[in-house]
DNA sequence: CCTCCTATTGAAAATGATATTCATTTAGCT
DNA sequence: AGCTAAATGAATATCATTTTCAATAGGAGG
């Protein structure tokens, strides 16, 4: 199973930053896991507390998340407002995406001619990139539907 | 001058939206176009204090910047961690940026093939796009030589 | 020019996400 | 088992932004 390997893999970067392996850090990986694809903290923070009050507190949860960020497992997609939305990588392959500004959906998409192409601006200003975003803001087609 | 022009514009807006034209919501337009391109909103009550104690208000300018990215002279450009840098778009056309993370800079560019590309993108999801946001990620120039 | 109504303003307080503090607990080495 | 540093939970702090509310000022009609 995909998310044992990542579980195992975040035990070495734990390690080996001088981390401890907690029995908290494995459950919230497998609360976000079993979250779905994209959440916001406090969300989580809440379906957690629902679920099981004994998992782990909120400050835990920030701290768990800043650090999965850290380990790559964990990457923002959105910040909206003042909220972030956050996205359960577990190496899943770099992508972008495509949010519906009507129903909050959030549709990925990869092109490789885009990234290529920013590549060629990046090298144009002789500018490294180390990581990017690009957002799309629209209206998806089943709310292009319902706006009758 | 284009300020003007600009300016001129906006009162029409407000009249036909209703909102009053006053002179508080001029002076932070004036304010905001000395600045420069880019500004936080926080930094920006700093200066326009520390330059005319007598212009306005934190809440008068925060609520401005957001009537004027309701009348699109202003653009959110990014948010890192709990910072939100704007823009004073005035009429530029759409670009994208380059931010470097060592300096905080920030440089514009625009590629009309990778506009094409995303609506491409779009239409093979059926997705309606409003707006996008590309943001790269990384260091500029200037910074890659001071690394030594 | 005056009056009235409503939008705007300023100051302070509220909000909401996230970070931090600090005392207590626990992981992991010896 | 015992020690030490890191992790945890709860409460508190922080910081940007929004809201509240009382005072003020546009601007339409007279």
């Amino acid at each position: 199973m995909q998310l044992e390997e990542l579980k195992s893999k975040f035990e070495q970067f734990l390690r080996q930053k001088g981390y401890k392996v907690t029995k908290g850090r494995f459950e919230i990986i497998d609360k976000i896991a079993s979250y779905g694809p994209h959440f916001e903290i406090e969300e989580l923070v809440r379906w957690i507390a629902n679920q099981d009050r004994s998992i782990a507190s909120r400050s835990t949860v920030y701290r768990t998340v800043r650090l999965l960020q850290e380990f790559g497992a964990i990457r923002e997609v959105i910040k909206l407002g003042n909220r972030t939305i956050y996205e359960f990588v577990a190496g899943k392959p770099h992508h972008e995406h495509l949010i519906c500004v009507e129903c909050g959906k959030i549709i990925e998409f990869y092109k490789e001619e885009i990234e290529e192409l920013q590549d060629k601006v990046c090298e144009e200003h002789d500018f490294t990139p180390l990581n990017h975003r690009l957002e799309i803001f629209g209206v998806c087609s089943e709310c292009k539907g319902k706006k009758t």
